[in-house]
This record gives C-alpha cells, structure tokens and sequence, in this order.
DNA sequence: CCCGGTTGTAATCGAATGATAACTAACGTC
DNA sequence: GACGTTAGTTATCATTCGATTACAACCGGG
C-alpha cells in the first residue's frame, strides 16, 4: 500500500491559483515578519501553508519576488487600515489608534521593517521606499495633518514598530521594564 | 615551488588575538550593517578583515556570538559618542546634532536597527533590548531631559535611522523624492 | 637553540537552501 | 469518456555556509 502516506494530500482541497497565492501571501506574513527576509526559508513558508516547497517557487518565480509581494500586501493594508479609520474620523488621533491595532497584530508592521532593513537588495529597496512615501502621502492626505505633524506621528510609529520588533510592543511581550514603561507612554498595546 | 602562493601571507602582519578581535568586530560592523544577521556570512566578514574564515569562528566562537559582540560595540560608540557631545552641551539638540553624525556615518546606527530585527532570536533579542534601555537612560541623564521629551527624541531618531536603512538618509543617497525632503525636515544628512 | 604557546591557514564536512525537472492527479469541456 | 489544462507533488541538484580538524609558521623564554 504505497498510497496511504498520500490519503492526507489526496484529502487536500485543491485551489485556483489566485487563491493559493493568497494562502501563500498570508503563510509568507507571518513567516517573514519572524525572520526577515534572509532568515526565513522558503520551506518555512511552504510548510505553514501546507503546500510543498517548489510550488511556492513555482507561484512567485523567487523568494524575492515573494518577498516583494508580501511587503506590497502587508503596506496595502497598513493604508487600508489607515483609511478605514479616517472613514470614521479623519485625525492624527483616529490614525493613532488604528497604528495601536496594527502594532498589536504585530506582522503587518514587522514585514515593513524587515523590508527597511532589506532595501539594501536593489529589487527590493526601490519598492519599499515606493511604498513609505505612499504611507506618508496618505497620513497627510486622509487627515490633512502638517508636513509637521505627519513626521512626528510617523516618527512616534517607528519607535513602536522598533519596539514591537524587541518584543516590548505587541503580542509576546518580554517582561516589562521601567524604561519600557516610560517609552511606551499611553499605548498599552 | 609550493610556496609562491604564501608570500603574500607571510608578509601579513601577525597581531595579537585582541588586536585581530578589534579589526574583526570593524569588518563585522561593515558587513552586518549592510546585511544584517541572517543576510551576511561569516566569509564576508572574514575576507573585509583579510583573515580566514575559520579564525573568524575560532575567534568568536559562533557567528551569533559574533554579532552579539559587534551590536554590544555599536551600541557602545553611540553612547560614547552621545557623552561627548553633552561634554559641550548637555541639550538634547546636542544629542540631536550627534545622532545626525551617527547616522552620516550609516554603519553604528543601521546595526542597531538590524539588531532589532533580529531580536526574535532568543540569544540577541535580550541584549538588544538592554542596550536600547541603556541608550533611553543615557539621553535622559545626560540631558535631564524628561520622559516625554526623550520619547520624542528616540522617536525622531527611529525615524532617520529608518530612512537611513532605507537609504534616504545618510550616506549613498537615493535620488531625493518631495516625500523624503519632507521627512527629513532640517536633517540634511 | 629549541620548545611550548600563540596566531593563523587549508582542507573538508554536513546540513540547509533555492531552484529545476519530471511526473501525477484532478477538473472542465467537447 | 477521452483530452488538454491546471494544480500540485516527489526527487534531485548545485551551492552556500557555519563549523571542525589538523596542520604550519611565528615568537619568546630557558
């Protein structure tokens, strides 16, 4: 009976490819925004979508190219995100609180940094600059805030995206310490 | 003749272990400054000292080990280099003046950033963290400026020292865009 | 002068990784 | 119900990389 080890695959729902993308685009998410984009395999990927190595190859030609492809996402709905919030009220504070949500998710805004520390990689920095400006075009733009005002709120969010990427933000917190307490202000999250 | 190929070698100058540490740990910030953790291997790091691969490791011990060390001593020049520009002035513009220096030179501050991106690994992640509370603590006493005060001044650090990465700031510029100018504000770094 | 310790290298290894190739099974359609 | 197309796999490959081992050259002290 060589077919048993099969049955579970055999099981496996099949896909289009456009849905299998979006599998793989969600797996890549988390996968990258643990391990950057060198640190993370392709396998690893692979494996949380619960689809075999080459076909995540096969989909997005190369890692790289996966890798451009999750930033891209992750920054669509960072922007979504930030829009809906403005839907409800168009300020800086309403944009705040959506940036709260979005650290407490924790891998939207790690992908973003990862893709900072990966600009380095000429197919790759190009794209994540691209997609910085557009985040700032669209804080001034949903909530008509100041050149001013725009840089100090995206200011305040780096600190918390770095101190999400140490764990002192978000999910999985280490223990907290005074200084922790001190840089985290009134974002609980 | 067997020898030829070691001339070169021989006329290499033999330097003690801790002499030989210090140029490691300079190739070490080089590399890991471009490539990060998981993006750099330990060859690149040995051929930018002119030494083996293998005495990289014996040196070290481990490649982790290796840039643990070389984020203590990133982390170390930034505080120094904080002490001396309060020496002049105990302000928080000093400071400010001195982070632009840092980022000028690219390769202290972008491996602190890559520092936290790596601080998913259990072995580099406490330490990150102890030195940005270091860093946090330094500006403070340094400055005896207030929580919320120093909170803004890391903040607007993270921010350049994310443009920085992104090459927006510091040194080989991508061509300026209306967004960067914005951002960078009086930075002109 | 030689000998133990130190600095450093070459050779090599095993595991991991991104990518390719060849193959298989399901689906829609005529 | 055969057939082309699409989704997905297994097998495999060439590299790369961190690490180990064994060895070589240099140096200072007795």
């Amino acid at each position: 009976m060589p077919w048993q080890g099969r049955v579970a695959f055999v099981a496996r729902t099949r896909l289009t490819a456009e849905e299998r993308q979006e599998e793989l685009l969600d797996a890549a998410l988390t996968a990258f925004s643990t391990g950057g984009y060198a640190g993370t395999t392709t396998d690893q990927v692979a494996r949380l979508a619960r689809v075999s190595q080459p076909y995540v190859i096969r989909i997005f030609g190369t890692k790289q190219q996966l890798f451009v492809a999750t930033v891209q996402r992750a920054c669509d709905r960072i922007e979504q995100r930030f829009q809906q919030a403005a839907a409800e009220s168009p300020t800086l504070e309403s944009l705040g609180a959506a940036y709260d949500d979005l650290l407490a998710q924790h891998e939207l805004i790690t992908v973003l940094l990862h893709g900072f520390t990966a600009s380095a990689d000429p197919a790759i920095g190009p794209v994540v600059r691209d997609r910085f400006g557009r985040i700032y075009r669209t804080v001034r733009d949903l909530t008509g805030a100041s050149e001013t005002e725009a840089r100090d709120f995206l200011a305040k969010g780096m600190l918390l995206t770095c101190l999400g990427a140490m764990r002192v933000a978000g999910p999985d917190q280490v223990p907290r310490e005074p200084w922790m307490i001190d840089l985290l202000g009134d974002h609980e999250a």
